[in-house]
DNA sequence: CAGTATCCAGCTAGATACTG
DNA sequence: CAGTATCTAGCTGGATACTG
């Protein structure tokens, strides 16, 4: 067993990195981190993924397609991935309906609704607050002559 | 102008990118999910950033070795990254002390001190929900026989 | 329709060494 | 003490092509 400084150090911060590994508020960041994590459950939570405002309401199961369709930007194998990632989660359900084609919806869990009531307080606060992040950006930014 | 249907749909995919450039939900995502970012603040706003409970408290300025030892896994480069980042977002101040050597004190910002407040909102969040999804995951994961 | 498979660019963060 | 500078491995996500 290591006992010089430079041991004491490494074996300080393995013993950080397993803390990290098992905290929750660690956990929950890494997975709502991902690009199109959010955007997923806007859109199954009746949120709005998108500019145009006819998509609000009520949360609903969507068909791939449609989801699809709703995120102009992903790609194919950033939604299935994130999907399934979000099905093994506990998140979302996903359902094949056997018709030919055939027919897969997704719909938000209680657990997934749970998440997407606390990602409401989030959006709350970055309406609030990020112009004024922004503000201090810009003005961080600008040389200073 | 395209009007075939891979240009519209180049089109869509391009101004989806644009909305997601300002939506402020997005940038508040990007702007936490750093690894590093959520521990500074918890260690600025009197959290805990750390498996031991010593270290909680209230809000209170901390100088850069003290936040490098209470964040054991953190290199110099990250934590000098991270706090320079929260800096120029008005999250956090930089107080130079011009002692002999140079005192470096951080601070969280009332808008830092407000972020820090809506984090807590999601560590409840996680403290109590993230077993169930840890243990959907385990039962996806296991291989049915 | 709802995927799967493969390849690859870019970014994040860690390791390491050096300094006013 | 509080950094800066450089190099690099690994991961995330995008592009593209193919399929039951």
């Amino acid at each position: 067993m290591t006992t010089t400084a430079a041991g004491k150090r490494a074996r300080a911060k393995a013993e950080y990195d397993a803390f990290l590994a098992v905290c929750p508020s660690r956990r929950l960041l890494d997975r709502i981190s991902g690009k199109w994590v959010t955007l997923i459950l806007a859109a199954l939570g009746g949120g709005s993924p998108r500019p145009d405002a006819d998509c609000a309401g009520d949360p609903r199961p969507m068909r791939y397609s449609e989801l699809s369709r709703l995120l102009a930007g992903v790609s194919q194998k950033m939604l299935t991935q994130t999907l399934r990632s979000l099905e093994r989660d506990g998140l979302v359900t996903r359902t094949v309906t056997p018709t030919v084609p055939v027919t897969v919806t997704y719909e938000l869990t209680e657990l997934g609704l749970s998440l997407h009531h606390m990602m409401r307080g989030l959006k709350t606060w970055a309406e609030t607050h990020m112009d004024d992040v922004l503000a201090h950006r810009a003005t961080y930014d600008t040389p200073t002559d």
